[in-house]
DNA sequence: ATTATCTATAGATCTATAGATAATGC
DNA sequence: ATTATCTATAGATCTATAGATAATGC
């Protein structure tokens, strides 16, 4: 009846949610074995160090964020609606894994020199996709369908305002005093109203 | 010539520099003496524990930008004139403490019961600045000014364009590949740019 | 034989305190 | 006398490893 467990990969799950909630430096080996049910040995015996184990966890954690915000939908779509399509995704891509930007934001700036280790598990990915909607952005720019903006800028504008929305619950339930409850509420219209933001923002500018 | 120190002010800022910048956990009492100049037992002969000292300093972190927040223009501007200098000044208090966001959200989610730390820091000051904000927002709205928003949208949109501008920097700068120096003129025009998207955010819809 | 798991422990921190000494205020 | 500062140290972790034992694969 009992299900035979990989030990190995037990600790590697134990030890990711451990990260993902207290951070490298605040987790222990020892509280990772106790997490996965063996001995406190037996961490190092397969992962050698806390460090490459942290690693091991973090490179991936990067690599399926990063492939989750780049998975650009193929289909030939106006370059409004195709936006819109990245805009939600992305919001869900953060909604399945909400802990994750805070865990990325703090561990680099715990531990600057682990941007490479990013820079290495995502090459140059990034650059290229960034370039293909500047391309897409420009053009209808020129056709005067949206208003000038840079690419950056309305990278920077998705980002935050979807990350925000689940990173900055805390602090946002202390300023405002809203439930858990109304915050769920809160987070299921958050999405379209994101989307909402970012075409507004791109209408062209109004004659004054 | 040599300065007459206060040595617990001293302590105090130490201990500062590092808990944000490394948070509670990573920071050592041994490290704040050292950095403060001081032998570690003399932390302690202040502090009485490591626990206190945060505690000390995190409160008054939370007050200090809390007030910053809050600090609404007294002047009687309309509605969008107001809000434009409150996402400014929101703006420009992260600006000069660009790591207090990231040290918030990242020891509430360490510790969330220092939630109530905060709790009694700002009391129901930020509820009744929402409340004044949200009756001025709704009475625009009323008026067909600007569209139909909550204050919640509102209020979520303007942090978080504003703290993602430099919370994100080490995210955003592996995800476009750029320097610091043209991150920096980012920031420089990252400002307006915010005040442009939320007062576009706000135009009421156009006839479809 | 090889691989997985455990026990035990060395060595490095780290926090907190006790108790000694130095500096300061009356 | 009181307050500020230091030295020394106890006791609690925590990481990593050595070496013993148990489980598995041929």
């Amino acid at each position: 009846m009992s299900e035979v467990v990989n030990m190995e990969q037990t600790i590697l799950e134990s030890a990711t949610e451990l990260f993902l909630k207290k951070g490298f430096k605040a987790t222990s080996t020892t509280e990772i074995a106790k997490e996965a049910g063996c001995n406190q040995a037996l961490v190092h015996y397969y992962f050698r160090t806390k460090d490459r184990l942290f690693e091991a966890i973090f490179q991936q954690k990067v690599k399926f964020f990063v492939g989750a915000l780049l998975d650009i939908g193929k289909e030939e779509l106006p370059f409004l609606e195709k936006l819109e399509k990245k805009v939600i995704s992305h919001f869900e891509a953060i909604e399945s894994n909400p802990r994750l930007p805070l865990f990325f934001l703090n561990e680099l700036s715990a531990n600057p020199n682990r941007i490479d280790t990013i820079k290495q598990a995502v090459g140059n990915l990034p650059q290229q996709a960034v370039h293909q909607l500047e391309k897409e952005l420009n053009s209808d720019i020129e056709k005067g369908a949206i208003r000038p903006v840079s690419v950056r800028d309305l990278l920077m504008s998705i980002v935050s305002l979807n990350i925000m929305a689940f990173m900055g619950a805390p602090m946002f339930k202390v300023m405002t005093g809203i439930s858990e409850e109304d915050y769920q509420k809160f987070l299921n219209q958050r999405k379209m109203e994101n989307v909402r933001i970012i075409l507004k923002s791109l209408e062209p500018e109004v004659e004054s």
